[in-house]
DNA sequence: TCATTAATGTCGAAT
DNA sequence: ATTCGACGTTAATGA
């Protein structure tokens, strides 16, 4: 990893076309050729290029320049303040805990959870606009598509498991399935939206999944109001 | 802005749990706190915390920890290689061209490039669930909605443009308008379902529209069929 | 390689 | 404070 703090100047031109005047700002190189022009604020830098094997990356006293495809980074270093050249050495990896797969996960495994009797079908159901998360039936066989969102869920979840529901209406063994919206949380115009378009919304936290607890059913549920109704009140 | 180079182990907890296994990474805090811990590979930090005005910060010799709200992240430093403290100074911030907003004036500009014979109402027109990007009238006065994408347009822009058309109906001005699509690229689902629900889909790129060329219509006309409902086979 | 979706997305603007 | 949409989104996964 280099490390320049240098008085700079940055252009870029690739999927749009940036200038940043001269300022100084930290620049860092990694051992992969990343290149990043960072500012003393915020979580994302200001200009980076990720290189490939079929990118070039010039690092002279004064410029730097990475190409990739149609994309080019170049950075003017007018003045250059500190310089550090370190070797960091493998990286471990970060272990997570808590995504979306672990929150479907344990649905599929036990997706009375989810609500009582419910049974699973299939997890990650394939369908011609994308796979569904838990495709399950009721105690009385109705079909049930569930989505599931890791954080709180918003308009667009319901718009998701709702197409779902159109797309699975061609195939009979399925038709007028109930979609159904799980989520830690839910923003209220979801729940809003959800009500109108007949989406169960189950409210159900990780930790509650943890410790083997049902989730709440936030909404009641109406019936399904068809594929893309959008009724202002 | 701090930059240490550490032999370090990181956790954090909050939306995730993360577990990073000690090892040498840099770790940056900047001017308003931001904390990152970097390796030497990609785009994206390791781990991350930007901080707000009742986040707390705790830099020690052998920790860092910042606490946002039910957030934490802490830094065991076992060894620090190297620490760097210095001055950046404002930044005079990036000038950005040819995002969105560049497409959008552009079609404004020449809404015939969208269709023949199109001509511009207005441009973001105001609706009660956002602004319309372009409201136009064809040579024989059906309103068109459109809805304009950088980048590859998904599903969700399908959608967007529905919800507009569905909103404007409840003005008799602007009753059954025929929405549109425009966007650079489009996903192969997403001309798919905008088939299904009328949507027109018209691909125009920057570099076209800069040169004053017509857009390409992508997939012909068909009937809109209504707010959501889409018929199959 | 391409297409699709999740993400501690981040970020900024408008309500 | 919350919602919403754009982003050079990035990154990972499956076909």
């Amino acid at each position: 990893m280099l490390i320049i703090v240098a008085d700079c100047e940055v252009n870029y031109t690739g999927r749009l076309t940036t200038y940043l005047p001269r300022a100084r700002r930290a620049i860092i190189v990694k051992a992969d050729r990343t290149v990043l022009v960072m500012a003393d604020r915020g979580h994302q830098p200001l200009n980076w290029m990720v290189l490939d094997k079929r990118s070039s990356l010039h690092i002279e006293p004064d410029r730097i320049v990475a190409t990739k495809g149609k994309e080019q980074l170049e950075i003017m270093l007018h003045q250059v303040l500190a310089r550090h050249e370190l070797e960091l050495g493998a990286e471990p990896g970060l272990a997570k805990a808590g995504e979306e797969l672990e929150m479907q996960q344990s649905l599929a495994a036990r997706p009375e959870a989810i609500l009582p009797g419910l049974r699973l079908i299939q997890r990650e159901y394939a369908t011609s606009i994308g796979p569904i998360d838990l495709l399950c039936r009721t105690l009385d066989d109705q079909a049930v598509v569930v989505e599931v969102k890791r954080t709180a869920a918003g308009i667009e979840a319901v718009e998701q498991v709702c197409r779902y529901v159109t797309v699975l209406s061609e195939d009979s063994r399925f038709a007028h399935a109930q979609p159904v919206l799980v989520a830690q949380s839910f923003r209220p115009q979801t729940v809003q939206y959800a009500q109108r378009r007949g989406v169960l919304c189950v409210q159900i936290t990780l930790e509650q999944l943890r410790q083997g607890a049902e989730g709440e059913l936030r909404y009641p549920a109406g019936p399904y109001c068809g594929p893309g109704l959008f009724e202002l009140g």
